[in-house]
DNA sequence: GTCTATAGTGAGATAGAC
DNA sequence: GTCTATCTCACTATAGAC
């Protein structure tokens, strides 16, 4: 793997564990096994570096998420695979966790991928419960707009609470929870 | 207010705002208005300051939630009241934040007063389900467990949603969603 | 109780040799 | 492209005067 590839599969696995405040250039640096100079040649500082990790992660969870969306079965159950997806459960969301972080949150150019990303997947989640009601399968009541962001929400809320409690459990709750929820709609 | 109030008041807006390894000594000195010798004389230093910001954070969000579990209505309707109240979505949840700060969550004596404030949300939430379904206002298949996890990820993972799209849109969707959800349960 | 002075460490970046 | 040296500033805390 080139230098520059290390760079910044070095800053994604930072940014995950400790956000972007917490995550130095040098600790960047060293994970990688660059020198300063390295760093700095291939990008302009630790904003520049970031943006281009911040970017690749959230491709990657657009492109995990689809292969459920996109996969075999009714609309609730490829809405039920993306929730039962098996998950890095107490390390949290590498994409959600950016949006606790102030700096990014500030920078429209980091904030950027992460709130395409979630855009991306609320569309795509109301697009499959529109099939699913069109089709029968749902209640027709329901709304898929709103839906869908209660679903990813329960995701994102579920890591908060595993993290709080330091397992999973509460994540696990939370997804038969609105699964439960979600099967009322389909009788 | 004492120095010491003002000290912990300060470091309870900075927690807030910037999260633990995002919040030095320094400013919450100048937010407080006091120097560091009064900082060091009345706290060991920033796990300590911290520990009694966080403790009065949860302290008071229990005490706010506990003002809609126990009002008038419905199992459903308290629920409901919850879920609506009025939030600072775009600052985000204070105790929920601090789950993605590492040192927080690292640190038992720190973690342990947002593990427990999720638990004890978690479950009053969990008690007032069990009542809806015992009175027959809600359906019995219901799990009270999961879905008072589910309610609560509800609302976490809304501020992820909302802070990612710089809008409280995305936030308001969510509970608009699970409040359909639970309310067919009522059926 | 509160202040200033001081100190050791790391963040974030630049300069220039190789 | 990569390295080391260097710079400035902030972080976190201690010491000791008032």
């Amino acid at each position: 793997m080139s230098t520059s590839e290390r760079l910044i599969e070095s800053t994604r696995e930072l940014l995950w564990e400790r956000g972007y405040v917490g995550t130095s250039p040098k600790a960047i640096q060293q994970r990688a096994g660059a020198g300063q100079g390295s760093m700095y040649h291939h990008f302009s500082g630790k904003p520049d570096l970031a943006l281009a990790a911040i970017r690749r992660t959230a491709e990657e969870m657009r492109a995990k998420a689809e292969e459920q969306f996109s996969g075999p079965g009714t609309a609730l159950e490829r809405i039920s695979a993306y929730l039962l997806r098996e998950r890095d459960v107490l390390r949290g969301c590498p994409v959600g966790r950016l949006t606790q972080d102030p700096d990014v949150v500030a920078d429209p150019a980091l904030r950027a991928p992460v709130d395409e990303t979630f855009a991306w997947v609320r569309s795509r989640l109301a697009e499959l419960l529109t099939e699913g009601c069109e089709r029968g399968e749902l209640d027709a009541a329901l709304d898929p707009e709103a839906t869908a962001s209660t679903v990813v929400a329960v995701l994102q809320g579920g890591y908060v609470l595993a993290r709080a409690a330091g397992s999973s459990e509460p994540y696990e709750q939370a997804v038969q929870g609105v699964l439960g929820l979600l099967r009322q709609q389909a009788r």
